[in-house]
DNA sequence: CCTTGAATGCTAAAAATTTAGCATTTATAG
DNA sequence: CTATAAATGCTAAATTTTTAGCATTCAAGG
């Protein structure tokens, strides 16, 4: 089964959609680390990242964060604060220097009201969301460690625009992401690494392409 | 943190778009447990439920079966046969008896076109269902087995349409959707029960309203 | 060329979960 | 009422995963 690749919303949309998309909101930009928004806070709207990528994700009962995604330059989120009247649902910071742009709510219903290619390309944007996010939750109940952080490490691979193979990672950002230890992790990293898979380095790990 | 409940796609249109949407499509009827459609196969089009419930699932590569999710009559599926040009992505089957109708995806794309409510409503069930997915992987990774069990019923009880709060439910069928042996899902409900906060019966749990 | 903090490696015990098997209960068809 | 198949209950061993702790490696700044 082929997975499915988010597709992110800028690219779906034709230069003056997008245009007027960004000069319709308020920009900002974020260093590496900074907080873009907690939850529950920040009122409707929608935000696109021009540049750079945004994690969110939420810190768990026991006290360990929990990522939930990472968005690339050209997504759209807070969606929820607009369709489903909820407030952001998860903290939000800048992977990288990070540029944002926030449409406010009578903003987006006005231009989505004159705009029908941006429906469209929400529509697009949405579903291959939905999908990869049913596709990553199946696979979290069925697919040994291993099997995920290869796949996670593959999408990385493709998705990241990272020149070579090498992804720029941590192990403990692996762990968060598919909700892991840091010891199981190393150990399946280590055994993907015996098996020929991948490479390990310092905060860096590199895919090996397979020959199939 | 409250919950985002799924929103379905009919209740969120006019009655003259939503008889218009029926009369585009070819309807069929399905019997408890028969196969809509195996997931590969099928063109694209916009499925509807007008009675019962899909459920959704993949047999995973260790032969146990792996349900994705379940929707309510007034769901639509198939969007990404038609924004993301993928074939259907699980297998699907009929939960009681149920009634489908079809679009097919020229004929959606017209009434798309012609009915900008049309865009709206599926931008808001579509939101609602990536951030409950998205709330679901989150809930994989950070509850416990039973948080997560109760969780689920609870679910239920609000989504499911039935009577009092007696669910009709198979202790298996929990664990398929949760990704549990049997013997974890037993067990994490006997301590439940034990602690007040639901009933077990014979295919059948009752969640104790909680006095919050 | 050191020093230092972060990241990774490693280990063993503890805890959680699954597997496999069989016993018991339940509803239903005959 | 009885037989039957399905669902649930129960148990122990095997496996997986986490927790906790400390050792080692790495890269960057002084």
């Amino acid at each position: 089964m082929e997975p499915i690749y988010n597709q992110p919303l800028l690219p779906l949309l034709s230069k003056s959609v997008r245009d007027a998309l960004i000069a319709a909101g308020r920009s900002a930009t974020y260093s590496d680390g900074q907080f873009i928004h907690q939850r529950g806070e920040g009122g409707p709207g929608l935000s696109i990242i021009l540049k750079g990528r945004v994690r969110f994700g939420t810190y768990a009962k026991s006290g360990t964060y929990i990522q939930t995604s990472v968005l690339n330059a050209g997504h759209c989120f807070g969606e929820a604060t607009l369709f489903a009247d909820a407030p952001r649902a998860y903290d939000a910071d800048a992977l990288g220097e990070t540029k944002i742009v926030e449409i406010s709510k009578p903003r987006f219903e006005m231009l989505l009201e004159q705009t029908p290619s941006f429906a469209n390309a929400l529509l697009v944007s949405l579903t291959t969301r939905l999908y990869e996010a049913l596709e990553f939750a199946d696979d979290l109940r069925t697919l040994s460690p291993e099997a995920r952080i290869l796949k996670l490490l593959t999408r990385l691979t493709h998705s990241g625009g990272f020149s070579e193979n090498a992804i720029p990672v941590r192990q403990i950002d692996i762990a968060y992401t598919l909700g892991l230890s840091r010891v199981s992790v190393g150990k399946a990293l280590n055994e993907l690494q015996r098996q020929g898979q991948l490479r390990l380095g310092y905060k860096e790990i590199t895919v090996v392409e397979s020959r199939a």
